[in-house]
DNA sequence: TCTGGGGTCCTAGGACCC
DNA sequence: TCTGGGGTCCTAGGACCC
């Protein structure tokens, strides 16, 4: 049997999550800012109508909406990771087939589970995540997984079929492909759009139907594959089970700029600490430990300086130690006195499962000891919250830290942070 | 004062080898 | 004047995604 892409999508999911537990800011306007309270990174209907754009810096939105009235939030990624597989482990109900694509969206194979009536099906899952959830979704269906990209956008207007939209039937693809634009297919962003309009093509139903020889030449494989999925063959296979990680990032922005190595040291500490938990959450040692450091780049009266080094372990690790030692050792080589930086990031690549790691001869490290040691530690952390232990080279209550001034609760994960309800 | 973070895949080009 | 051909591997950078 062929399959049927469906994409669930939950509508503007974050500032949903906020309105589960508040439910006042139904029908307001409400953003959700990214870290250190920089962007907007979510919008409910209501902001985007008064044409607040994404990404939209914070402090730009004050100075241009001076006098509305937006509830405003940092985000909240213990509220909205809960909530999220909350939704992802409904819809495992719904298929044996599911991708979980990203933090708010997930691709389902409904062939052979929706019984003939795919709209129908759509209907009764999103009425389910909504009951149990609070949280609304759209879907769109297709043959592959473009097309229920392209079916998903469709599912979202308000005139169409109430927040599903099938798209397999043959009929109506021409004049729905027709009347999409180029820069709303999934894969196509705004260099490529700009290169198809440029030749002519401006419509999804002029790309569908373009020549291939063209495609490859400019677009290479990727842009050939979108055309293809566009013409309903299915070359993006649904991906049950994740790929093992090639890479894993901890870096932030600062509160405030840094201006001495001291600073620098506590922030680099912390992400390769950070970064090694991830690890070994993953089960995962890494064999190439990069560190970054940058000035703010929007400053252009300041002097700029971005640099990075690589550094190669002996032995791939996950010892928070030894991360934050080679992360030190990378970062005092970068660091140059004299700038104001805005950055910095840990990057560990090489990464191999942690039970076959390469052992070196002449290894002087006692990794049994300090494996014991990082297992403790993050027993602790989880019993007691994270950060309940840490490296003292990390710095308690640093000056550079992230602003998060807006912050709902953690209604679902943090026992004092639970909701409150009050029968009068 | 103020501008996110974390990923993946693909390609071109250089280094190196026979 | 004129300087092979064909591989592999690695890396940096571009493009895209949410």
């Amino acid at each position: 049997m062929p399959p049927i892409f469906a994409l669930v999508d939950c509508n503007n999911f974050y500032v949903s999550c906020e309105r589960v537990f508040q439910p006042l800011l139904c029908g307001q306007p409400v953003v959700v800012l990214s870290n250190n309270d920089g962007c907007i990174i979510a919008r409910s209907e209501e902001a985007k109508t008064l044409g607040i754009p994404m990404g939209l810096p914070f402090f730009q939105m004050r100075e241009q909406f001076p006098n509305l009235s937006i509830q405003v939030y940092s985000s909240n990624y213990a509220l909205y990771g809960d909530m999220s597989a909350r939704v992802m482990s409904i819809l495992k109900q719904f298929s044996p087939q599911v991708e979980v694509y990203s933090i708010d969206e997930a691709f389902l194979d409904i062939s052979g589970c929706a019984g003939g009536d795919l709209k129908a099906y759509g209907h009764r899952i999103r009425h389910t995540v909504k009951q149990w959830t609070g949280i609304p979704v759209s879907i769109g269906i297709g043959a592959t997984k473009t097309l229920a990209k392209l079916a998903n956008r469709l599912a979202k207007r308000a005139d169409a079929a109430q927040g599903v939209f099938d798209l397999t039937g043959s009929k109506p693809q021409d004049d729905v492909l027709q009347s999409t634009p180029v820069k709303d297919i999934w894969g196509i962003g705004r260099s490529y759009s700009r290169l198809l309009q440029a030749n002519g093509i401006a419509t999804a139903l002029a790309l569908r139907d373009a020549d291939d020889r063209w495609i490859r030449k400019h677009m290479g494989v990727v842009g050939i594959r979108i055309v293809w999925e566009l013409r309903g063959i299915s070359c993006l296979p649904l991906e049950r089970h994740a790929p093992p990680k090639k890479s894993l990032m901890v870096s932030r922005s600062f509160g405030r700029s840094i201006t001495s190595l001291d600073d620098m040291r506590e922030a680099v500490a912390t992400y390769a600490s950070r970064a090694a938990e991830k690890l070994r959450r993953h089960r995962l040692a890494a064999g190439i430990l990069s560190v970054f450091l940058m000035t703010n780049r929007f400053k252009s009266d300041e002097p700029q300086y971005s640099n990075d080094i690589k550094i190669t372990l002996p032995v791939a690790s996950s010892d928070t130690a030894e991360l934050i030692a080679y992360a030190l050792a990378g970062i005092e080589h970068l660091y140059e006195a004299g700038y104001r930086y805005k950055k910095a990031g840990v990057l560990l690549t090489g990464l191999v499962p942690a039970h076959q790691i390469q052992m070196h001869l002449f290894d002087a490290r006692d990794r049994e000891r300090a494996q014991k040691l990082m297992t403790l530690v993050d027993h602790i952390n989880t019993q007691m919250g994270s950060g309940a232990i840490q490296y003292a080279v990390a710095g308690f209550r640093p000056r550079w830290q992230m602003r998060r001034a807006r912050m709902s609760k953690r209604y679902t994960t943090q026992w004092d942070e639970l909701a409150v309800v009050r029968a009068v």
